[in-house]
DNA sequence: ACAAAAGTGTTGTTTTTACACCCATGA
DNA sequence: TCATGGGTGTAAAAACAACACTTTTGT
């Protein structure tokens, strides 16, 4: 981990690198066993946590600057990441402003393009970089402090998942290649947070047509085998196109 | 209407006035007895046509430039107006960043944040500000070339609204105060594209407990007079929040 | 009186919900 | 052999889709 000497020298000349005013925060929801966490980071010189984020490079496409930002700061690689909205208040990142008001770069007035993801949170360690002490899984229901407006990105981000849920398929980038019906059940009921019925969320999904049975069960349990799905990605990708019901 | 003087005077101070890399475009959907039609605007100068946008001031909240920007823009006033992508391609404005080369504000590059809204146009006139030779309503079915990524903005809006339709409620801000069914099922077959039934139309909206059903009737027409109906505002806002079908 | 468009109700079909029994597996 | 959890089907209720006749109004 850098001092902080080093992080502002690394910063002052930020706007050679970056674009100015532009910055971009990911909510990473990680889903392993009905359990539903958060990737955060914190560091040593500030209390509160904060999401992943970083800044747009001068020529660079804003979903590869996600991305790299993604990587750069937590190690998570090839995730896909879904822009929300834009949090853009003008005090929003005043903290900071006064913080580093001698820096040239964070003295500046930002406005952060959101991103969410789902991933399973077992496929992936994630590591802090050099500017956090610590890059870690933070459960839903343990949340530490929030910096700045971290607080309403990752809310607001958990209500578009949430909302989402009900006209888009949800689970590919999150749930492993492979995966039994009652383990795709479990992330609905975390991200809904209640239970569902066994044989009306199966068949239901099942309508949907995203779904392929494989021949394979998955043995390991006291209990009989489940079968093994995946997603039919052609399927799956049209579906988040169209989304699920016509509705009208 | 400014000479291409004026206009490159008025914005060479550009960078002391607004932030830089950051501008706004608004796709105005504008619906009246079953047509549909976009806001956009001409300039004397250049051969296609443009939505609506500009740029975020230094100190001003993202939802009130959109606001100011429109109403400076086309004359339009408290249209509700909502952010739907951020349009960040790296080489989108490149013609405009050529073609103002030697303006250090427009040169650069710029990142969109657009927004949409959609209102009765019978309501407004559209007025074309100085920079503009034209602003009009342009119908959906005989849509001009589009400057830049205007053509992608648009389009991109039209998918969300009629994703959004699925799922939330619409029409307020686009029907008049007070309205008859037919007139609101006629938004949303124009949104759709396509004719619904008359009678399974009312008894879906009148469920989705959103609309106060009024004593007065609307006279005028050699038929029976339709009733009025309006809005429940605090139902249709807790519809925005929720969805409409709760989906699971 | 006639044409145009709105009001309203019924019926068959599909979708959703609720619910229970049998089966495979590991301990 | 027992406990655990998965596989599957059915019946009642609700939602939806299709459909037609009557009423009001202006001409």
């Amino acid at each position: 981990m850098l001092t902080k000497d080093e992080l502002e020298q690394f910063w002052a000349e930020g706007n050679k690198t970056y674009l100015d005013h532009i910055s971009i925060d990911c909510v990473v929801f990680g889903f392993h066993e009905g359990q539903m966490k958060v990737l955060m980071l914190k560091s040593k010189n500030e209390k509160d946590w904060y999401l992943p984020g970083g800044f747009l490079k001068i020529e660079e496409p804003i979903d590869d600057a996600a991305n790299r930002i993604l990587k750069d700061r937590t190690g998570l690689e090839k995730i896909f990441l879904r822009q929300f909205r834009v949090f853009a208040a003008p005090d929003r990142t005043k903290h900071h402003n006064d913080l580093y008001h001698d820096n040239p770069f964070f003295k500046q007035r930002f406005i952060s393009v959101g991103y969410y993801a789902l991933v399973d949170f077992f496929d992936v360690t994630p590591t802090a970089d050099a500017f956090s002490e610590v890059c870690t899984w933070r459960d839903l229901e343990d949340l530490p402090t929030f910096q700045l407006d971290h607080e309403l990105i990752f809310n607001t981000a958990l209500d578009t998942l949430r909302l989402q849920l009900s006209y888009q398929p949800i689970g590919y980038n999150l749930m492993p290649k492979e995966f039994t019906m009652p383990e795709l059940q479990k992330l609905y009921e975390t991200i809904l947070g209640k239970k569902l019925d066994r044989r009306n969320f199966q068949r239901r999904m099942l309508g949907f047509g995203i779904l392929n049975k494989l021949d394979q069960t998955r043995k390991g349990g006291a209990h009989k085998a489940p079968y093994l799905y995946s997603f039919d990605l052609e399927n799956y990708k049209a579906a988040l196109k169209e989304g699920l019901k016509s509705g009208w």
